[in-house]
DNA sequence: TGAAATGTTGGGGCG
DNA sequence: ACGCCCCAACATTTC
C-alpha cells in the first residue's frame, strides 16, 4: 500500500494549533510543511523590512516546533511547488486562505493548476467570518463598521471554536530544494533589528505568552485603559495576528471563557475591527491606493518631502507626535491611540497625502498589515467608508494632556525634553524662557521648533475641506 | 475613536 | 434686598 504524502503550505498561519489546514493535511498522512517567499507577485506590496525581520525569526521558531522540518523556498510558489511534485509522491496540499488581491489572484491559479494533478484544499485560519458571508439583507456588503458588527458578525454563526494542534505527525523534509532560512535575506543590513529584537518575543509560543500576560495585566481594564499609550493594557497582538502565530479563534473563545463585561466585549470588537478591514479590503480590492470616496481625488494635498521626513523620523517638534513615531522607529510598533494622532497630523495639519503615512506604516510596522493599514488610513485621513469626519482633528497637546497625563509616554521617547515640567511638556513652545534654560533644553537646537502651528494648520485643513465640497456639489 | 466656538445657567461679588 | 455683572461649568452647535 503506498502511503500517503500531504504538502501544509504555511502562509500567514505560522503556528501549529488552530490551524485547520495543518490539522487536515496531517490527518492525510505525512505532511510536507514548507513555506515560500514570494516577492515577485506582490507588486508594490512585497513585505517591509519590519515584517521581514519578524517573518525571520517567526520562521526559524515554527521550523524549531516542526523538529527542524520547515522546507523554505524562494520565488514563484506555482513553479516551485510543481518542481516539489515530481521529487515526491505527494496527493494532496492544505493551506489557509489569506486575503490581499494579488494573493488572491494568484493562489487561484495554483489551486486551478494544481488540481489537475492532486487534491486541494483552501481553510479559514486568519478570519472569524469569511468576508463573502457577512452581508446586508439586500446582498451588498456593510460600509458602516457598526451595523457591520453588530447586526452582520454577531448575528452570523459562532465563529468555529480553535482546534489543538495535530498529535504524532510524520513530518517530511526537502533537503534537496529547499533553502537555508538565512538565504531568504530577511534580516535588515543596518542594524535596526538589534532595537527591534528585545521588544518582542516572535513566534508561536511568544503569541501565546504575550496573550497570557495580556489577560493578567490588560484584559480587565481594556475598555479605558487601551487609550492609555504608557499603561499596558493593550494585547500587542496585531504582529502575530498578521502572521498567523495565534489565531482570532483562540483570542474570541479564551477571553469570551473568562467572563462576560463590558472589557471582553470591547476586545471582541477590536477583532470586529480587524474583520471590517478585511471585508473592506475583500470588497475594494483598491483600497490600498484608491479614496473610497471620489470626493477626495481633487483634495489639494501639500508636497514637501522635507516635512515628510520630519514626521517620519520623529522631528516635527510636536512631542506627542514625536514620540508616536520614535516608538514606531525603535520597537516597529506605535500605541493605537498614538497611531490615530500621528496620522491625523499627518493628514491634517501637515496636509500631506496619507499614502506617505501608509507607506511608511508599511515599511517600519512589524503588524504591517495590507487590510488593516489602508482601512485605518482611509478611516484617519477621512475618505474612507465609515471614516473619521475629515473635520475631527487631533490637537496632540489636548490628547497628550488627556492620554499621557503624567507624560511617561513622551518622556520615555523624547528623553531631551523629559526635564519638563508637565504643564509644558506637551507644548514646549509655549515654555516661557527661564523654564527652558533650568532645563537645559533650546528649541531649535536640543530639539526642534513645531514645523507647523497647530491652530493655523488646523484652520488651512479647514478650508482646504470646504473648497473641495464646494468643487463637488 | 475631536476640538473650538457659541450658548446657557447659576452662584457670588458688589454697588 | 435687589439687580447687575462676571465667569466658571456645563451643554450644544459647528467645523
Amino acid at each position: 500500500m503506498t502511503e500517503n504524502i500531504a504538502i501544509h503550505w504555511f502562509r500567514q498561519d505560522l503556528r501549529l494549533s488552530d490551524n485547520p489546514a495543518l490539522y487536515k493535511a496531517a490527518s492525510h498522512g505525512k505532511v510536507l510543511p514548507l513555506f515560500i517567499l514570494d516577492d515577485g507577485n506582490a507588486g508594490d506590496y512585497t513585505m517591509g523590512s519590519a515584517s521581514r525581520l519578524w517573518l525571520h525569526h517567526s520562521l526559524k521558531s515554527l521550523n524549531n516546533s516542526l523538529g527542524g522540518n520547515l522546507s523554505v523556498y524562494h520565488g514563484n510558489p506555482i513553479y516551485i511547488l510543481d518542481e516539489i511534485l515530481t521529487r515526491f509522491d505527494i496527493n494532496a496540499i492544505y493551506w489557509n486562505r489569506c486575503y490581499e488581491p494579488w494573493r488572491i489572484d494568484r493562489d487561484k491559479k495554483i489551486k486551478d493548476h494544481l488540481k489537475k494533478s492532486i487534491n486541494v484544499e483552501s481553510c479559514n485560519g486568519s478570519l472569524l467570518w469569511e468576508p463573502w458571508t457577512i452581508k446586508k439583507d439586500d446582498g451588498t456588503h456593510y460600509k458602516v463598521f457598526s451595523p457591520f458588527y453588530r447586526k452582520g458578525c454577531l448575528q452570523a454563526e459562532r465563529p468555529r471554536n480553535f482546534i489543538p494542534s495535530p498529535s504524532n505527525v510524520k513530518y517530511l523534509r526537502d533537503n534537496d530544494g529547499s533553502v537555508n532560512l538565512n538565504q531568504l535575506k530577511l534580516l535588515p543590513i543596518l542594524c535596526w533589528n538589534k532595537k527591534l529584537e528585545p521588544n518582542w518575543s516572535i513566534g508561536e509560543i511568544g503569541a501565546h505568552t504575550r496573550f497570557q500576560q495580556f489577560i493578567k495585566e490588560g484584559l480587565s481594564q481594556y475598555k479605558d485603559g487601551r487609550n492609555l499609550p504608557a499603561k499596558p493594557y493593550v494585547s500587542r497582538l496585531s504582529p502575530y495576528l498578521h502572521f498567523g502565530e495565534i489565531s482570532p479563534n483562540q483570542l474570541w473563545h479564551t477571553v469570551k471563557s473568562i467572563s462576560d463585561d463590558k472589557h471582553i466585549d470591547h476586545f471582541c470588537s477590536e477583532l470586529g475591527w480587524r474583520e471590517f478591514s478585511y471585508s473592506q479590503l475583500y470588497h475594494n480590492p483598491d483600497l490600498p491606493t484608491k479614496n473610497l470616496q471620489p470626493k477626495f481625488n481633487s483634495f489639494p494635498w501639500a508636497n514637501d518631502s522635507e516635512v515628510l521626513r520630519a514626521w517620519e523620523k520623529g522631528l516635527t517638534g510636536i512631542p506627542m507626535v514625536d514620540a508616536g513615531m520614535r516608538e514606531l522607529w525603535q520597537t516597529g510598533y506605535m500605541h493605537n491611540r498614538i497611531r490615530m494622532i500621528v496620522g491625523s497630523f499627518l493628514v491634517k495639519n501637515l496636509r500631506l497625502h496619507w499614502h506617505h503615512g501608509e507607506r511608511w506604516f508599511w515599511e517600519t510596522l512589524v503588524d504591517a498589515d495590507l487590510a488593516n493599514n489602508s482601512a485605518s488610513w482611509q478611516w484617519i485621513a477621512g475618505c474612507g467608508a465609515d471614516a473619521a469626519p475629515y473635520f475631527r482633528i487631533f490637537n496632540p497637546v489636548t490628547q497628550g494632556k488627556k492620554f499621557d497625563p503624567n507624560g511617561s509616554y513622551v518622556r520615555r521617547f523624547i528623553p531631551e525634553i523629559a526635564s519638563l515640567p508637565d504643564k509644558y511638556l506637551f507644548s514646549p513652545w509655549e515654555t516661557p524662557n527661564h523654564i527652558l534654560e533650568e532645563s537645559g533644553i533650546e528649541l531649535g537646537n536640543t530639539y526642534p521648533n513645531p514645523i507647523v502651528d497647530l491652530k493655523q494648520s488646523r484652520d488651512a485643513a479647514l478650508a482646504a475641506f470646504q473648497s473641495l465640497k464646494q468643487g463637488v456639489s
